[in-house]
DNA sequence: CTCGTTGCAAAGGATTTGCACAAGT
DNA sequence: ACTTGTGCAAATCCTTTGCAACGAG
C-alpha cells in the first residue's frame, strides 16, 4: 500500500529522463522528494526545506538548481505549478490532479476535486475550443473564516 | 448611453476617494482611464499608455506612482487585476466582470461569460464556505490554434 | 571519456520603499 | 496651512544566465 516516498517517487523520474537521453542525479531526485512531501511549495521554501534536511554540513542543490530542476520536472509532467496571486509558484506532484482555492485574504490554499469545472470546461471546449489546463487552474475568493471577519476589501 | 470615457470614469473615482479622505489628483485619473481603455494592461503597459500620451516633452507619472494607483483604485473597487500566469498582473475597468483564460503556450487572453464559473462556485460555496470571486479568476489551458500545433507541453 | 549538470556569482526585470518637495482641499 | 501624493533613486525580491569544474552513463 504505501507508494508514494523516495525509492518509488524516482522510479518515473529515471524512466523519463532516460527516455530523454537526460540524467538521474541526486539533486534532481531530492528536489522531486521534497515537491512531494511539501504540498503547494514554492521554489524558495523547497530550497529552504533541502537546506534543512541537508544539515549545517552537508550541501544542499542550489538555488539555481532547484529552479532548473523544477522547470526540468514540471517539463516531465512529474510536477505541476500554479500561480497563486502575485508571488511565487507553488508546486505539487503531479500524481492526484486537484484544483487550488485560495483565500485572498489571508493567503490560505484549499484543493477542490478537479471534476468541479467539468461543466465549465466542456462549455469553453465548446464554446472556444479551448482545452483547460485543470492542475495549473487557482480560483480565488475568500474563505469562510476571512468573509466572517471582513466581509469586504480587495487584497492581492 | 454612452459612458465610460474620461468626465465619466472620474465621477466615481472622486467620490470613493473623497469618502476616505483622499485627494483626486491628475495622477490618478489618468491612470484610472488608462486602465479602462487598455483591456488586460499590465503595470508596465499602463505606464507606458501615459508616457505616450503625454508626448515627449509633458510629464506621464512616474512608474511608482503607476503601482500605488492601481494598488488604491483595486481597493476602490474601481478596478480588478488579475494573475495570469507568471508574469505581471493585468488590471481592467471593474465595470463588467468577466473570467480571464489564458492559453499557456501562446500568452492569448480571452473571456468568458461570468455565470461560467456559477456552479461550480456554488459547490464550494457549499462544501468550503468559500466565495469564489469571478473578477479575479483565471483558467489556464490552451487553445484551439496552439492544441492543434503541439498538442502537448506543459508550457507557463 | 564525453556531454549533460551543478555551483557560484553576477545580471536582470519587476516592484516597493524612504524621503524631501509639490500640491489638493 | 495641513496632509496627502508624487518623483527620484536606492533597495528588494524572484529568477535567470554565463562559465568552469564535476560527475553520470
Amino acid at each position: 500500500m504505501g507508494s508514494e516516498h523516495g525509492e518509488d517517487a524516482a522510479a518515473p523520474l529515471a524512466e523519463r529522463l532516460r527516455a530523454r537521453g537526460l540524467r538521474l542525479t541526486p539533486q534532481r531526485r531530492r528536489v522531486l522528494e521534497a515537491v512531494m512531501a511539501l504540498e503547494h511549495a514554492t521554489p524558495e521554501v523547497i530550497g529552504a526545506r533541502l537546506r534543512e534536511e541537508a544539515g549545517p554540513d552537508g550541501a544542499a542543490p542550489d538555488t539555481s538548481t532547484v529552479y532548473r530542476t523544477l522547470e526540468l520536472l514540471d517539463r516531465l509532467g512529474l510536477v505541476w505549478h500554479t500561480h497563486l496571486g502575485k508571488g511565487a509558484p507553488v508546486y505539487h506532484a503531479a500524481e492526484h490532479p486537484h484544483l487550488h482555492v485560495v483565500c485572498a485574504s489571508c493567503g490560505e490554499i484549499a484543493s477542490a476535486a478537479p471534476d468541479l469545472l467539468d461543466a465549465a470546461a466542456e462549455r469553453l471546449a465548446a464554446d472556444l475550443g479551448f482545452t483547460v489546463d485543470v492542475g495549473h487552474v487557482a480560483l480565488s475568493g475568500t474563505c469562510r473564516a476571512c468573509r466572517e471577519r471582513t466581509g469586504s476589501e480587495h487584497p492581492s
